[in-house]
DNA sequence: TTGACAAATGCGACAAAGTCGCATATTATA
DNA sequence: TATAATATGCGACTTTGTCGCATTTGTCAA
C-alpha cells in the first residue's frame, strides 16, 4: 500500500498526546482522507492487504475520533461511519444505492441551532442531521 | 398486565394490513403510548411479565415501524429507540442524566428541508435531527 | 545507537443488538 | 367451528463493537 506521510499538522496533534505514528495510524488517516464516509468493516476490508486487527481498527477509530482527527456519524442504519473532520456538514444516505453525500446547507441552519437552545433551555453540545432519500442519479430511475 | 384497548383508529389500520390485534401488539403499542422512547431491551424488561419473545418484540417494532404507528429514533449510541408516532419532532438526550427530551423546534425548520432538497437537487424523504446535550436539570450541576 | 518505557497491537473471548427459519399456536372470518 | 393466514417461540446465527492480557513497536534521552 502506498503511504503517504501524515501532515505535519497531524504529526504534532499526535505528539501532543503522546501518541506513536504507527503505519496502522497513518494507513486508517489517509484511507479516509481519499474516501467517503467508511464504516469499520469497510476500513478493514479495504485494508486487508495490511491486515490490521479488528479490534485495532476500532481502538483507532475511537482513539482519532476523540483527538477530533475523524468523525463518526450516525446514519440510519446499524453500523456508524467515519470520515476526515473537515468544517461541519451533513449527509444524505441514498436509500436505493446506499452511497452517503454530503449535503450543502443554507446558512440558516447554525441560527437555528442557537434558537433551539433558547426556546428548550438546555445546553446543545452536539447534533446529528442526516437525511436519507434519492440521491441525484437514482431519483431519475423511480 | 393492565390492557387498555386500542383505539378505534389502530384497529381499522391494523385490519387493512390483515394484522391480528394480538395480546402481544396491544402490549408493546399501550406500553410506548405511555411512557418515554425505549430500546427493544427496555422494552423486553418493561414487559417481562407478559413473557414475550425477543424475537417477537424485534419484530413487532418493525412491522409497528413500517406501519407508521411508532417511530424508530436514531439517538447517538448503538441502540435505536421506538416511541408512539405523534406529530413529527426531535429529541435531545441529556449526556448526564441520560433522559430524552422533547424539543420545540422553530417552524424554519420544515422550510429548511425543501431549501436543501432544491440546493442539493435530491429527493428526502427521512431526516433525523438528534441533539445531545446538558437538559435543563442537569445544565444547572455543571 | 541503544535501552527503557510508554504506546500500540494481536488474539481470543465476550457482549449487545438484531435476524432468520421453522415448527407450533393464535386469530379472524366464512 | 374449521380453515387459512398471521403471529409466536425457540434457538442458532450474524454483525458490530469491547476487553484483558501478553507481546511488539515507536520514541526519546543518555
Amino acid at each position: 500500500m502506498e503511504q503517504h506521510s501524515p501532515s505535519k499538522k497531524i504529526k504534532s496533534i499526535l505528539a501532543d498526546r503522546k501518541a506513536y505514528t504507527t503505519p496502522h495510524r497513518q494507513a486508517i488517516v489517509n484511507l479516509l482522507a481519499q474516501s467517503k464516509p467508511m464504516s469499520a468493516q469497510d476500513i478493514i476490508s479495504a485494508l486487508k492487504k495490511a491486515d490490521i486487527n479488528r479490534a485495532t481498527v476500532y481502538r483507532e477509530l475511537k482513539f482519532l475520533k476523540e483527538l477530533g482527527l475523524i468523525e463518526e456519524l450516525q446514519l440510519p442504519g446499524r453500523k456508524k461511519y467515519y470520515e476526515i473532520q473537515k468544517h461541519h456538514h451533513h449527509h444524505l444516505i441514498c436509500t436505493r444505492c446506499h452511497t452517503i453525500k454530503q449535503l450543502e446547507l443554507p446558512r440558516l441552519v447554525c441560527k437555528l441551532l442557537a434558537d433551539i437552545t433558547y426556546i428548550n433551555n438546555c445546553t446543545i453540545t452536539n447534533h446529528n442531521l442526516e437525511f436519507s432519500g434519492l440521491c441525484n442519479r437514482c431519483q431519475k430511475y423511480l
